[in-house]
DNA sequence: TATATTTGTAAGTGATTACTCACTAAAAAT
DNA sequence: ATTTTTAGTGAGTAATCACTTACAAATATA
């Protein structure tokens, strides 16, 4: 990985997160990491292989957050981790404009990918039964359900107090 | 309203609501109603002008049902006409395509507009005071979330099975 | 019927789009 | 040391973008 690669990369995130994808030029990009325009396609081949580049970084990251719920046996602790992840996903701008950019490529795109949530849901499914929920499945679907709504308000809506209603939702489980 | 000026609002409500407001073209609007291009821009003056037209139109709507929730008394029929909500939102093709253009315009210009929701927060929360709640503006705020969440999973998810989650939701509450 | 206004069109406009091409400079491999 | 491969550039490309203009047809008003 070159230098000015790294930056391609870094400023189409940032740009993607702000504007979109198909909004956003090449020139634009190209602009903003000074580097000509000619040598984002010499990397990525075209603009989709400069998406699909970005993804698949944040992806790996992605996966690192997940095992550490995913691999967690107390059942209180699986929901409580869980939670957390709301604050890990703005904890660095990189994370937030990766998280930014996977919501507004979904709506873009119009793709939700549920396969991806698809460990997680299982997790918190069974933390769920084990805590003697009745209807675990459903419950699991909820809270990932909450998580979406709660992601369009955060990156949305200015002003917005995540933690206090994380909290709240967090309250409602008998832990 | 001229009977091409009409066509033109039809067709660039669906073509936004597929597409998004800013990928979808002019000629390409002009072209599924049947018009020529100019014309677009002599009833609406820009492309901006088209937009507001079609949101000003769905929000006449939009009041319409709210209207019926803000004004129920009853809190548990505030709360039932609430979730009931879920199932208008999909009545029919055009209300379907109108609030998924509502949350796609969202994510693409980045605004919440979370006034528009105010009224129907303060009904919700009144109501689940009169119930007995205790936090009863928090519990206001969280169903309005959920709601979001439902709606990212309806418009984006395929064979999503919205009722089900819907009616666990309702369960949830003491009515 | 004559005039004025609105509705509509076809053919443009310059700017911008994603992407290519011919070319150099540097690094890696032989 | 020489060749080959990679990294990088700048000036192009045709297509498309939102939008304008000049003009015709229809409609309303007198």
């Amino acid at each position: 990985m070159t230098d000015k690669k790294e930056k391609i990369l870094q400023a189409a995130l940032e740009l993607f997160a702000e504007e979109g994808f198909r909004p956003t030029s090449t020139s634009k990009i190209a602009k903003k990491a000074c580097v000509s325009e000619g040598l984002i396609f010499r990397h990525f081949g075209n603009k989709d292989g400069l998406l699909e580049a970005i993804i698949k970084e944040g992806e790996e990251q992605a996966k690192i957050l997940f095992a550490d719920i995913v691999l967690e046996t107390e059942p209180k602790e699986v929901i409580r981790k869980f939670f957390e992840l709301t604050s890990k996903f703005v904890n660095t701008k990189d994370r937030e404009d990766f998280w930014k950019l996977q919501y507004k490529i979904k709506w873009e795109m119009e793709i939700y990918g549920e396969h991806k949530m698809e460990p997680l849901q299982l997790a918190l499914a069974n933390a769920f039964k084990k805590l003697g929920y009745e209807k675990s499945e459903l419950e699991a679907k909820l809270l990932l359900i909450n998580m979406d709504g709660l992601a369009t308000r955060f990156y949305l809506q200015k002003n917005f107090d995540v933690t206090e209603l994380v909290e709240f939702m967090h309250s409602k489980y008998e832990l």
